[in-house]
DNA sequence: CTGAATCCTGCCAGATACTG
DNA sequence: CAGTATCTGGCAGGATTCAG
C-alpha cells in the first residue's frame, strides 16, 4: 500500500522549486554584493562602483537594471548641473536584509569552523 | 571631531567580508540545488545525475568535489560487484540546514509578491 | 555622472569517448 | 556505476569609446 516514500518528492519538491527561484533572482557574480551594500542605505551609482572590488561599470549597469526588473530595488534620478542616480531597496527588497543577515552569519560561522582546524 | 560616518565602515565591511566567503564557497551553478538535495539525506551520485534538471556528469563531480575539499559533504564508497558512492552532508555541513531554509522561504515569500501583482 | 554600444577574449561547460 | 580526458563553441564579462 504505502509505496516507498521517494526522499524528494512533497514539500521537498517546492521547497527545491523555492532555492531555484530564489538562486534564480540572486544569480551573477554581483547580485549579492550590491545588494549587501543597499542593506545600509541608498547608493550612488558611482559609489557602487568604487565599493565593489573588481566589478565593471558594464556589469554594475546590467544587474542594477535586473534587480530592479525583479521589483528588489528602486532608482532615483536626481538632475542638477551634473547627473545623480541613487539606489535603493524597495519594499519589497527589503525582505532581502534578512535573507543576507542568515548567509553572512554562515560565512562568520563557516571562517570559524576553518580557524579552528589550524 | 566625529568624522561623517562611512555607511560602509565597521561591522558593515565585516559583513560584506562574510557574505563573499559564503557566496564564494556556494558559487556555481549548481552547489545549491546539490546542497538542497543532500539536506534531506544522502544520495548516490546517479540519484543526483536524475534529480538535478540539466547538470551534465562532468559538472556533478566538479562541484562535489569542491563542496568535498570544503568539508562540507563526505563520500561513502561501496564495492560490491557494481561500484556505489553516497554523498551527504557532513557535520559541518548540516549548518547549511539553516542556510538553505532561509533561501527557501524567501523564494517562497517572492513567489508570492509576484503573484499578487496579477 | 550615468550609463549604452561595440569589440574582443578566456574560460565555462556541453558532448563524446574512455577507464576502473 | 562513478567518474576522467579531450576537444570545442558560445557566451560572460573586461576594456574602451560614445552619448545624454
Amino acid at each position: 500500500m504505502d509505496k516507498k516514500v521517494n526522499v524528494l518528492s512533497g514539500d521537498c519538491a517546492k521547497k527545491l522549486r523555492a532555492i531555484d527561484d530564489t538562486m534564480y533572482i540572486l544569480s551573477g557574480k554581483w547580485k549579492m554584493p550590491i545588494i549587501a551594500r543597499l542593506c545600509y542605505g541608498s547608493m550612488r551609482y558611482s559609489e557602487l562602483l568604487k565599493s565593489i572590488a573588481g566589478i565593471s561599470g558594464k556589469m554594475l549597469s546590467r544587474e542594477l537594471k535586473e534587480l530592479e526588473t525583479n521589483n528588489l530595488i528602486e532608482k532615483e534620478v536626481w538632475r542638477s548641473e551634473s547627473m545623480s542616480v541613487r539606489y535603493r531597496l524597495s519594499e519589497h527588497g527589503q525582505t532581502l536584509k534578512i535573507l543576507t543577515d542568515s548567509i553572512a552569519d554562515w560565512g562568520i560561522n563557516h571562517r570559524m569552523q576553518i580557524m579552528e582546524k589550524w
